[in-house]
DNA sequence: GTTAATGTTAACCTTTTGGTCAAGGTTCGA
DNA sequence: TCGAACCTTGACCAAAAGGTTAACATTAAC
């Protein structure tokens, strides 16, 4: 059984965090304060700096919980030996994440349009390993022609940029949709578009 | 001829964008200080504020001259009638503009992920009738069976998304890459190998 | 019930930063 | 050469913002 203290930290540091990664999505680091913060999480300014020595630690805390959530839903592409089901699967959990985790995906494109001062460590070993790794398995799928000869790297960059476009360019999606957010069910079709032209791109159809 | 303090003004106002477009590339427009614009300029902070009032205003007047650009570079879509060279050489533009331009796009990226606070009045209107009006080509090309029958607006959010990140996520890119800048051959490479995948998305191989 | 550890918060401090000012310099037409 | 317009810049100011402090409250262990 948990202590009450335990409970109220755990409590209290999620808010923190939940209300941080709006504020850092919408801001930037630089422009989030942390009053705006707190006012968000609905504490006062000395609490969270009470939970967190300062912004940038708190900054951290957010991308370290927004990496374990990317990392995990990138292991789907494991999950499948044919190109076709494991490209489809893994575009649509591209997708999904972009919908349902916007602010994490905001979050994260603005970490690195700035120069990945944070998650450059990450991108250089793990992402990196992650990446040469599934590079493999697509060249396998052209060696025995399963997909067209396509660069896979290449392929993995519009994979990326593509579905997080979904997240980091909402704003500007939605005022070319004539200012409504996607439904659900239009929503829906954006995936299969995205599903339909990324297998298109190496020739499955 | 010219007046020397029209030249004067020409010249440090150039000065002062080029350095203002770095700094807000580098940091985000909150992130951006004055006094960093100044340096990189080569000027004293008054100086900056002499020629433009607020950091708001130079920002506007950063953007505005990005978005002719833009504007420029989006014309050659128009160029040519068949599908497979409309795109190709579309593509090709984007995707030099992304190399020759980086800050440009950053800025840009970085003004649509926080909320298009000033360019939301110019996706509302140019960019969405532009956009309307290439949807109708796409749907042409589509009607006579040049290409696949794909989503137009889906086909045109991957092609910006994709080559503005060789621009945007350089960083990522250069890290994946091991940490070296693509050469000029090799960034050749990739705009074939984007086209390729582009091109083979609505069936043209 | 006493004590130690942890949580809460208003008030405060210090640095940063966008912006101003005033005094002096430069250009240029008359 | 004189005066008006424009350019230059160090010094300054007020507000914003990250972070600290100290006093008080609550919980937990004995």
């Amino acid at each position: 059984m948990k202590y009450q203290k335990e409970l109220v930290r755990e409590a209290n540091e999620r808010k923190i965090v939940a209300a941080a990664e709006l504020i850092f999505a919408q801001y930037g680091f630089k422009g989030a304060t942390t009053e705006r913060i707190a006012k968000q999480a609905g504490l006062p300014k000395a609490n969270v700096h009470y939970y967190f020595k300062t912004k940038f630690d708190l900054y951290r805390r957010v991308l370290a919980l927004i990496l374990e959530e990317w990392m995990s839903a990138a292991t789907v592409f494991d999950e499948y030996d044919d190109p076709r089901t494991a490209l489809e699967t893994y575009v649509r959990s591209k997708m999904m994440f972009s919908r349902s985790r916007p602010l994490a995906s905001k979050v994260w494109a603005n970490e690195i349009l700035h120069g990945a001062q944070v998650l450059g460590g990450f991108l250089d070993t793990t992402l990196k390993t992650w990446l040469q790794d599934r590079v493999h398995v697509v060249e396998g799928w052209i060696a025995q022609e399963k997909i067209k000869a396509v660069d896979p790297h290449a392929l993995f960059y519009m994979i990326w940029s593509t579905t997080q476009h979904y997240a980091d360019f909402e704003r500007q999606l939605v005022l070319l949709h004539g200012g409504q957010p996607f439904s659900d069910r239009e929503y829906e079709q954006k995936i299969e578009q995205v599903v339909e032209l990324i297998l298109g791109s190496v020739g499955l159809n």
